[in-house]
RNA sequence: GCCGGAGUGGCGGAAUGGUAGACGCCAAGGACUUAAAAUCCUUUAUCCGUAUGGGUGUGCGGGUUCGAUUCCCGCCUCCGGCACCA
C-alpha cells in the first residue's frame, strides 16, 4: 500500500487495521490497543456507530400503510452501479454522499424516505472476467458486490439495506422478462433483419447508441455493419412524446438538450420523384421543400432497393462496383468527413414534380439508408454536402434563395431565416418567387398536398432499439421459436426462465450466441398447446435491468408482482436522482421509454420517472509525468521552486489535472482515504471540494482541511484532556442576544437552503464560520450545540452522533427533529452601509438595521470623506439601497 | 461545422445587478514546547507608498446602468455532446 506525501505517518492506520479482512462495520477494536487519549478517532466511533444503525435498524424505510399515510415521502436515488472488479474509487461516492445528506436532512424534518441501494450486476464486464478466471459470472459478480457493499457501508451511507436489488437475481430478472412480454404485448417488441452493429471482438451485435466513430463506445473495438435477425424495441413510436415530456422535468438543460438532439426531430415534407421511362416512383424527405427548384439531381443510397431496378445497361458495371466498394466500407470510413464525396450515375432521370424537369439519378454513399427514406433531392445551391459533391461531379447549381454573401457556384448558401426566392416558378403552377424562406417552406408543402405529390413530415433521427445480444450473462428472453416457424411468447406462468448451466460463455462453433450451448433440456420446450420448439438464445442488453429498478425498490421482495400499486401510488415519482452525465443519452432515454409504456399499460401513474436528475461532476486527479512521458506516482513527487520533480532522482515534471486511471498512476482509493482520516472527513471533503455539478481535481490537503474542521468540532464539545464534557457548555437558554445564537440561526438558514439546493459546498463553510465563531465564544449553551450538531449531523453522521451521545445521552440523532430558524435572529440589529461616490467605494458606517432612508441619505451626505470626494459638488442623485448601501452622483 | 457549459488570487472556490475574493488549502510571522507534531493568534489579489492613503483588478473589446463577476453585442480560449441526419 502506499501513501499520498502530505497524510502524516501518524495518522496512517495500523498494521492490524489494515490486515483484517472483514468489513470495517465488523471490525472489532480493542481500545486498550490504542493510545489512551480522547481525541476524536474516527476509527473508533465510526465503527461503534455503523453497529448501532444496523443493530437498530435506523433506516428501514416504512411499509406500514398507517405509518405511510401520516407523513409526506421523499425518494431519492442514486445511480446504481456496476460492481467491477476495481471496486469503488472516490467518484461513486460524491454522489452517494449528496443524497445521503438529503436523506438524512429528509429523514429528520419528517419525511418518509426511501433510499436504497442495488446492483446493475448483468453485463459484458462480468462475462469476460468469468472466462479469464474460469468462474461462474454469477460468482463474479457476489464476489465484486459483496467488495462493493463493504466499501459503501464504510462510509456510513443511511440505505435501507432490506431493500438491496441485484439484477442478475433470477426474483429480479423474472419481472423484467415479465415487462417484456408487456412489451411484446403493445406490439412494441419485434424480431426484424437489420443491418446491425456487429462488433467481431466481442462477437455480439451493438445498439446504435453503443457505436461512435464506428467504435463499440466501451472497449474502442472495431464494429462492422451486418444483416442480421434481431430484437427491436419500436421506441420510435415513443419519440414525440419521449421530446415533448422533457419541458416539465427539473433536469440540467444541457442532458434535455443531448436528449433533443439525440431523438433528433426535423419537420419537412416528403416529395414523391417520377422517373422518367419507369411505373415506379420515389419519396425523399427534405427539410426544405421550398428549394425544390434548385434541385438538379437526386440520390440514392447505395443499399436503396431501387438502384438496382433503374441502373441502365450502360451504368451497370460501374454501379455495381460502387455499391460492392461502399458495402465494404466499414461504417468508420464511411463516416469520415475529412474524404470527399463518391458516387456514381445511375444512367436514370427523375422529373422534379414543380417543373417536370429531368435530373439524373446519382447513387451514393453520402446519403444513409437508415435516415429519412435513403433518397434525397440534391439542391447544391442551398446545401453544403450538395455542393461539394456537385463541384466533384460537374453538376448544375442553380440559386433560388438570395442573400448569401458569395456566389453561389462558390458556396452554399444555407441560411433559413432572411433569405427571399427567386427562380421559384414553374409551369405546375408554382411560384414561390418573393417569399421569405419559411413562408416559401409552408406554401410549397400546402401545393405538394393539393396535387398529391407530397405532404408534411416529422423525421425523427432516433431509430428503433436493438435488444438482442448474442451474450450468456443477460436475461433469457421469454420467447420460444416453434418448429413450424412461429415466435411464441411464453406465459407469464412459465417465469422465470432462468439461466442455464453451460460449460463455456463463448458463441458455438457455428456462431449461435452462448445459450445454443446449453443442450436440449434447456433450450427444447413443449408448448401448452402441444407445439414443440427452440428457446430463443440472445439475451436482453445490460440496460434491461436498470430500466425498471427503481420501481423494484418501492417492493423489492413481491413475489406476486413487480411492485404493489400501493407502493407506487406512494413513492412515485422519484423526487431526485443523482448520478453521473454519462446516462445522459443511454440510460436516460430507455427508462423513460420503459417508463411510459408501463404508463400506458396503467402499472404506473406519472408519466415520467424522475422528477429531478442532478449530475454530479467527474472527480480528477493531479498526475506527475516527466519530459518523456513517463508518469510518475504522487508519491514518488515532491515540489521544488513552485515545479515538482521525482524524489529520487531530481527529474522535473509536468503537473497536470486528469481523469483518474491506472496507468497514469493517479487513482485516490476510498478506502486509503477512509484509513487516513476518518468516513466523515471523506464525505465533507467530497462535498466541500466545490460545486456538486463540475469536475474539480482531489487535493489531498483539502481533505486535511475537513479533518481539521471536524477536530475543531469535537473539541466543542469534549475536552480532550479529561475526556468530560468541554468546561464552557452551559445549561443556559440560548439567549438572542448570544452573538454565537445568531450565527447558529444565520447557519441553521444557509444550511438548509442550500442542502435543499445541492449547494453543499457553501452550506458546510457556513457550518465552518459557525464552529470558528464557537471555539472562541465564553460560553457555549448546550441548547447550541444542540441544534448546531443536528446540522452537521446529515455531512458527517459519525462524529455527531457521537457527540449527541454524550451531549444528551439517550436516542439516535439520526431520529432527532431538524432545527428551525428564527428569522429575527438571523438580521443584525447593527448593520454596515458601504457609502460611495460616483459608484467608487469611499466610506463606510454602522447605522441600526432600520434606519430610514432620508437618515442615511443624510449621514452620507455628512461623512467626511464622502465630502472629500464630492469635491464641493452638489449631489445630483442620491441611491439609497436599503441594508446596502449609498451612492452619491455628483 | 452545429448545440450546450465554463473562464475570478499561488490553488479549490464564494458573491447572479449593490463592499469582488466568503470558506478552505498553501505560504510567512508569532505564542506554546527542551524540540517536533498538534493547537491557538496575526498577515496573505496586485501595484505605488515607511504610513495615513491611492491606483489597478473577475479571458479580451464594446454597450446598458448611479453602479456590471452578474445583463446585452462582438471576439478569444478551454471542457462536454453531436456530427454526410438531407
Amino acid at each position: 500500500m502506499s501513501w499520498h506525501p502530505s497524510i502524516p505517518a501518524s495518522w496512517r492506520p495500523s498494521l492490524t487495521e489494515l490486515e483484517c479482512p472483514l468489513p470495517a462495520s465488523r471490525q472489532v477494536f480493542k481500545c486498550e490497543d490504542l493510545m489512551e487519549d480522547f481525541n476524536y478517532t474516527p476509527s473508533i466511533i465510526e465503527p461503534k456507530w455503523q453497529q448501532r444503525w444496523a443493530d437498530e435498524n435506523a433506516f428501514r424505510t416504512p411499509s406500514d400503510p398507517e405509518e405511510l399515510r401520516s407523513k409526506p415521502k421523499y425518494y431519492v436515488l442514486d445511480m446504481f452501479p456496476y460492481p467491477s472488479g476495481a471496486g469503488l474509487h472516490v467518484g461513486h461516492p460524491e454522489g452517494y454522499t449528496a443524497t445521503d445528506v438529503i436523506a438524512r436532512m429528509k429523514r429528520m424534518q419528517g419525511f418518509n424516505v426511501l433510499h436504497p441501494m442495488g446492483w446493475d450486476a448483468f453485463g459484458l464486464p462480468g462475462e469476460r472476467a468469468a472466462v479469464r478466471e474460469g468462474k461462474h459470472p454469477a460468482e463474479i459478480m457476489t464476489r465484486n458486490i459483496d467488495n462493493f457493499r463493504g466499501q459503501i457501508q464504510r462510509l456510513g451511507f443511511s440505505y435501507d439495506w432490506e431493500r438491496e436489488v441485484n439484477t442478475s437475481s433470477v426474483d429480479y430478472y423474472r419481472w423484467t422478462q415479465w415487462i417484456f412480454l408487456k412489451l411484446y404485448e403493445k406490439d412494441l417488441a419485434y424480431m426484424a433483419d437489420e443491418p446491425v452493429n456487429w462488433c467481431p471482438a466481442l462477437g455480439t451485435v451493438l445498439a446504435n447508441e453503443e457505436v461512435k466513430d464506428g467504435k463499440y463506445v466501451e472497449t474502442g473495438d472495431v464494429v462492422e455493419r451486418r444483416m442480421m435477425r434481431q430484437w427491436m424495441l419500436k421506441i420510435t413510436l415513443y419519440a414525440q412524446r419521449l421530446l415533448d415530456d422533457l419541458d416539465d422535468l427539473d433536469w440540467p438543460e444541457s442532458v434535455k438538450e443531448m436528449q433533443r438532439n439525440w431523438i433528433g426531430r426535423s419537420r419537412g415534407a416528403g416529395v414523391t420523384f417520377a422517373i422518367d421511362g419507369h411505373e415506379q416512383d420515389f419519396t425523399v424527405f427534405t427539410t426544405r421543400p421550398d428549394t425544390l427548384f434548385g434541385a438538379t439531381y437526386c440520390v440514392l443510397a447505395p443499399e436503396h432497393p431501387l438502384v438496382a431496378k433503374i441502373t441502365t445497361d450502360e451504368q451497370r458495371e460501374a454501379v455495381e462496383n460502387y455499391i460492392a466498394e461502399a458495402t465494404n466500407k466499414s461504417d468508420l470510413d464511411r463516416t469520415d468527413l475529412a474524404k470527399t464525396k463518391s458516387g456514381v450515375f445511375s444512367g436514370a432521370f427523375a422529373l422534379n414534380p414543380v417543373n417536370g424537369q429531368r435530373i439524373p439519378i446519382w447513387v451514393a454513399d453520402y446519403v444513409l439508408m437508415s435516415y429519412g427514406t435513403g433518397a434525397i433531392m440534391a439542391v447544391p445551391g442551398h446545401d453544403e454536402r450538395d455542393h461539394e459533391f456537385a463541384r466533384a461531379f460537374d453538376l448544375p447549381i442553380i440559386e433560388v434563395v438570395s442573400g448569401g454573401s458569395k456566389p453561389i457556384e462558390e458556396e452554399a448558401f444555407t441560411d433559413c431565416n432572411d433569405g427571399v426566392l427567386v427562380n421559384s416558378s414553374g409551369d405546375q403552377g408554382l411560384d414561390l418567387n418573393g417569399l421569405k424562406v419559411p413562408e416559401a417552406v409552408n406554401a410549397t408543402i400546402a401545393w405538394l398536398g393539393d396535387k398529391e405529390l407530397g405532404e408534411e413530415k416529422i423525421q425523427y433521427r432516433l431509430r428503433d432499439w436493438l435488444f438482442s445480444r448474442q451474450r450468456y450473462w443477460g436475461e433469457p428472453f421469454p420467447i420460444v421459436h416453434t418448429d413450424d416457424g412461429e415466435v411464441v411468447p411464453l406465459p407469464e406462468e412459465a417465469l422465470p426462465i432462468a439461466l442455464p448451466a453451460i460449460d463455456q460463455y463463448r458463441p458455438t462453433e457455428d456462431g449461435r450466441p452462448p445459450l445454443a450451448r446449453a443442450g436440449d433440456d434447456w433450450l427444447r420446450v413443449t408448448l401448452p398447446d402441444g407445439r414443440t420448439g427452440t428457446r430463443e438464445t440472445n439475451t436482453m442488453p445490460q440496460w434491461a435491468g436498470s430500466c425498471w429498478y427503481y420501481l423494484r425498490y418501492l417492493d423489492p421482495t413481491n413475489e406476486l408482482e413487480p411492485w404493489s400499486e400501493e407502493a407506487e401510488n406512494y413513492w412515485m415519482p422519484v423526487d431526485l436522482y443523482v448520478g453521473g452525465v454519462e446516462h445522459a443519452v443511454l440510460h436516460l432515454l430507455y427508462v423513460r421509454f420503459w417508463h411510459k409504456v408501463l404508463f400506458d399499460c396503467g402499472l404506473v401513474h406519472t408519466k415520467e420517472p424522475f422528477q429531478k436528475l442532478f449530475n454530479q461532476g467527474m472527480i480528477l486527479a493531479y498526475s506527475y509525468r516527466d519530459e518523456g512521458g513517463k508518469y510518475y506516482h504522487p508519491d514518488e513527487v515532491e515540489e521544488n521552486d513552485g515545479g515538482h520533480v521525482t524524489r529520487q532522482t531530481g527529474i522535473p515534471v509536468n503537473t497536470q489535472i486528469e481523469k483518474m486511471s491506472k496507468s497514469k498512476l493517479n487513482v485516490v482509493n476510498p478506502d486509503d482515504v477512509i484509513n487516513a482520516y476518518g468516513a466523515d472527513a471523506m464525505r465533507l471533503y467530497e462535498l466541500f471540494m466545490g460545486p456538486l455539478e463540475v469536475q474539480k481535481p482531489w487535493q489531498m490537503k483539502g481533505v486535511e482541511g475537513v479533518n481539521r474542521f471536524l477536530h475543531r468540532v469535537w473539541r466543542l464539545v469534549v475536552d480532550s484532556k479529561t475526556g468530560e464534557l468541554n468546561t464552557r457548555i452551559t445549561n443556559d437558554p440560548a439567549d438572542s442576544n448570544d452573538p454565537l445564537n445568531r450565527v447558529l440561526h444565520k447557519t441553521i438558514k444557509k444550511v438548509v437552503s442550500d442542502t435543499e439546493t445541492l449547494q453543499m459546498n457553501t452550506a458546510i463553510a457556513q457550518m465552518m464560520i459557525f464552529v470558528n465563531e464557537a471555539t472562541t465564544a465564553e460560553t457555549l449553551p448546550r441548547e447550541i450545540l444542540s441544534a448546531f450538531l443536528r446540522l452537521l449531523g446529515p455531512y458527517a453522521p459519525h462524529l455527531c452522533e457521537e457527540l449527541w451521545s454524550r451531549l444528551n445521552g439517550e436516542g439516535l440523532l439520526a431520529h432527532a427533529s431538524w432545527p428551525t430558524h428564527d428569522e429575527a435572529l438571523c438580521q443584525d440589529d447593527l448593520i454596515t452601509i458601504v457609502l460611495q461616490v460616483n459608484g467608487k467605494r469611499r466610506d463606510e458606517i454602522q447605522v441600526p438595521k432600520d434606519t430610514a432612508k432620508e437618515d442615511l441619505e443624510r449621514l452620507t451626505l455628512d461623512s467626511d470623506k464622502i465630502r472629500k470626494y464630492m469635491e464641493g459638488k452638489e449631489p445630483r442623485r442620491v441611491i439609497v439601497v436599503p441594508g446596502r448601501l449609498v451612492n452619491v452622483v455628483v
